[in-house]
RNA sequence: GGAGAGAUGGCAGAGCGGCUAAAUGCGUCGGAUUGUAAAUCCGAUCCUUCGGGUACGGUGGUUCGAAUCCACCUCUCUCCA
């Protein structure tokens, strides 16, 4: 796409600014969107499943584009997929997986929204996010009347092609009716909220696409509507590696699910040929600034990793908590002491003062799943108590390790990974 | 509907009566190096009350002894119709 042209309009600063930042991979049509946006503000959404309680930093990409979309003017809708998480995407999937209750789903997506509330101002002015469920209208469906509408505009023979469908069907995997269905729901979601919102523009990942084209197909056959589709690009560390992995978990937005030391850490420990990348997807710090930056060289560039991380931070987790995780880790790793801001797990009462051995406090901890692997990493040289090497597989922490002004006792795995164990 | 092949640790994939808690690779976790980076190198990698206990799709059986042999069941794949 071509940025060279003028935009004489300021709705299109959102498209310039996303291709700049590196949100944008794929457009159904860029000049109709220009024009669009040109002609005012825009309504697009992004669908979010309910499979889990908390979106990862899979999800923060779109999350920061849906940002900016709204700063530039436009008004954005989150849509929860409260009714399509019933049926679950069976894209990208070799199995049909199991059916989540409603109960879950409704917890689920609790969790998820506290997330889009740091992100994006929900209220009725023009620019205000909007928060919508598919449930709303799709538990109401006629099935009668949802054949005839929608049904109709759809060709099996088209979906067969589809790639998931046709890997399943080849494999003479079992593709249930139900996960068949799903592409007409998440289609017919578009048409749904371009009617009841004036949803224009449909954005999500680059395994969206298929998804997207089918609503906009939708939108035109049934009300004539023109309707847009952009998504972002799949998002992976320069040496490959799949993106969200920290701490041995994936890398969860929510507090509660991912401690905020561990979450700074994250970004802080981004690969170099990253930095100016990630700067430019996940700060809102101008162009220039990101990529000089990103072209530190050397030691320099950690600069570039403490701005990332706390301008992250600052925005998934809030002003204090950037500052809190920043000075952890400034005393942790700077000057070997003991932050009372890292994460902090509540050893079982009394245990501590009855005396805990080191390979129960490291599982308490949360730092090894079984006492087996504490006694691998005692025996690799790995398990700190209070910063010194345990070397006995059966020490025994005591009240005389809690440190007064934490009230804690500090263990770590390796040299990255602390946790203050409360007595 | 007919004929074959297969199901092994987080994954991929050897093993085909005892030496097999099960090769190898990937992943993961430590260590070294370094800049809390990448790359590289080294080590570890079921649980345990440290006696043992679980484990090779499921259930029985043969055997002193089975992931390995037999029967049935479940699921998957390939070829033919």
């Amino acid at each position: 796409m071509s940025t060279e042209q003028p935009l004489s309009h300021a709705q299109s600063l959102f498209l310039k600014e996303a291709f700049a930042r590196g949100y944008l991979h794929q457009c159904t049509d860029v000049e109709g969107l220009n024009k669009a946006f040109a002609a005012g503000p825009v309504t697009a959404y992004i669908g979010y499943d309910c499979t889990a309680d908390s979106l990862h930093v899979g999800h923060l990409m779109n999350i920061m584009m849906l940002r900016l979309f709204q700063r530039t003017g436009n008004r954005p809708i989150t849509l929860m997929g409260g009714g399509t998480t019933k049926i679950g995407d069976p894209s990208d999937k070799n199995e049909a997986r199991p059916l989540l209750t409603d109960e879950i789903i409704a917890a689920n997506m609790a969790g998820i929204r506290t997330i889009f509330d740091r992100f994006l101002r929900y209220d009725d002015s023009p620019t205000g996010a909007i928060m919508a469920n598919n449930a709303d209208w799709l538990e109401g469906l006629n099935y009668i009347d949802f054949l005839r509408e929608v049904g109709r505009h759809f060709s099996v023979n088209a979906m067969t092609k589809m790639d998931f469908v046709r890997r399943r069907l080849e494999n003479e995997q079992n593709l249930s009716f139900l996960e068949f269905n799903y592409m007409i729901i998440q289609g017919y979601d578009f048409l749904e909220l371009s009617r009841r919102h004036g949803a224009a523009l449909q954005m999500g990942g680059s395994d969206q696409w298929g998804n997207i084209v089918q609503g906009i197909e939708l939108g035109r056959r049934i009300d004539g509507t023109e309707l847009f589709g952009l998504t972002v690009p799949l998002l992976a560390t320069a040496s490959g590696q799949k993106m969200g992995k920290s701490a041995g978990g994936a890398v969860w937005l929510n507090a509660d699910k991912l401690s905020d030391f561990d979450f700074y850490q994250f970004w802080r420990n981004t690969e170099d040929a990253d930095v100016g990348r990630f700067l430019k997807l996940f700060t809102e710090l101008p162009i220039e600034e990101c990529d000089a930056l990103g072209q530190a060289e050397g030691a320099a560039i950690n600069e570039g990793k403490k701005v990332l991380a706390l301008e992250a931070m600052r925005l998934c987790r809030g002003e204090a908590a950037a500052e809190a995780a920043a000075g952890a880790a400034a005393t942790t790793f700077g000057g070997g002491g003991v932050s009372a801001d890292l994460p902090r797990v509540q050893a079982p009462a009394g245990a501590i003062e009855a005396g805990m051995g080191v390979q129960d406090a490291f599982v308490a901890a949360g730092l090894a799943a079984s006492k087996g692997e504490v006694k691998r990493l005692i025996k690799g040289g790995g398990a700190r108590i209070n910063g010194d090497k345990v070397e006995d597989e059966d020490l025994q922490i005591t009240a005389a390790d809690v440190d007064a002004d934490t009230g804690a006792v500090k263990l770590s795995s390796g040299k990255k990974k602390h946790v203050l164990l409360v007595a």
